[in-house]
DNA sequence: GTTTAAAATGTGAGTACTTACTTATTTAGT
DNA sequence: ACTAAATAAGTAAGTACTCACATTTTAAAC
């Protein structure tokens, strides 16, 4: 991996999460990387596997994330993990994040599958814990997860930190 | 409001809800409505035209879903409403509301402010109910209410009627 | 009720510009 | 000297948008 390889990495991951993959010219990502625009088309093939360079790339992060909770074995621990999950991912990470909700809508990449272990994860959480249906719990917990994350990266204005301790409460953690 | 401009509207609508607004060529729109492509520009300025008539007409849609709850007095009524609602939404509105998830990521148009005012009736609701915190109970009520319609529009695995059931219980409902 | 002129609606062939992608050529590392 | 990295200058197709012209609708005058 060349050092303008990386930039445009950098670059594009930037502008596709910032302005959206369709709004984003392989000559603007070029520009930003500081590249001439054919070098993008010699590493990646052409704008489609750029993108899933950025992605393949990230997978990592992803993984890392998920994993952490799928590996605790503590019931509780696995719950309050997923609760508090938003607040643990970096700043610098954001637009990687937001890549990733953007493209579930802008392309169909529906992401549902990584999920899935998470999802067992905290079936099975719920299950040790006696709970009436774990398997609806871990849906409606990933539920919130996911509508937390896409407020905190669209910007809203809701309070993170509150409704994180607001939830744990609620789930008597 | 004339007949070929109706079918302007319907194409796009169904083009930018499936494909995204910047992915869908006026090209494309003129085609699949039947219609010379001039006369999106005659009758709509230019692109963003064309999407804001769309938003317009369909605000109708979106206000009168929220004035339902909005307008009930019954504190368990405005809750047990919200979260049927996504229920409610029916099949040939499938496309405005996708568009309306899509604009979201695709452009900044947040949704938040039409938000507010379901917010306050359940913020009011849940306080009626004695609840302790009532604008988090409203807060995260809606965060479950807007990520069981993305699932939903994105054709995810889960189980809606189920869900929704699951709730109503955990509220006692 | 017919005529007629103006206004609104609609078209098709353009425009300048941008798009993703290519290719011939040069630069740099080993 | 050989290979990979990088560039500059293309290309054909697509983009949003315009414009001169044709058709239909409206409405007032006779």
């Amino acid at each position: 991996m060349t050092e303008k390889q990386e930039k445009i990495l950098q670059a594009a991951l930037e502008l596709f999460a910032k302005e959206g993959f369709h709004a984003t010219s392989t000559n603007k990502v070029a520009k930003f990387a500081g590249v001439s625009e054919g070098l993008i088309f010699r590493h990646f093939c052409n704008k489609e596997g750029l993108l899933q360079a950025i992605l393949n790339s990230g997978e990592r992060r992803l993984k890392s994330l998920f994993a952490e909770i799928i590996m605790e074995t503590d019931p509780k621990e696995v719950i309050r993990k997923t609760i508090t999950m938003t607040d643990h991912i970096d700043e610098s990470e954001y637009d990687f994040w937001k890549l990733q909700f953007k493209l579930k809508w802008e392309l169909e990449i529906s992401g549902d599958k990584k999920m899935q272990p998470l999802k067992m994860a905290l079936a099975n959480a719920f299950s040790s814990l006696n709970y009436e249906s774990p398997e609806l719990e871990a849906e409606l917990l990933l539920l919130f997860t996911e509508g937390l994350g896409a407020a905190v990266l669209k910007g809203s204005s809701i309070n993170t930190e509150e409704m994180i301790q607001f939830l744990l409460k609620k789930y008597k953690l």
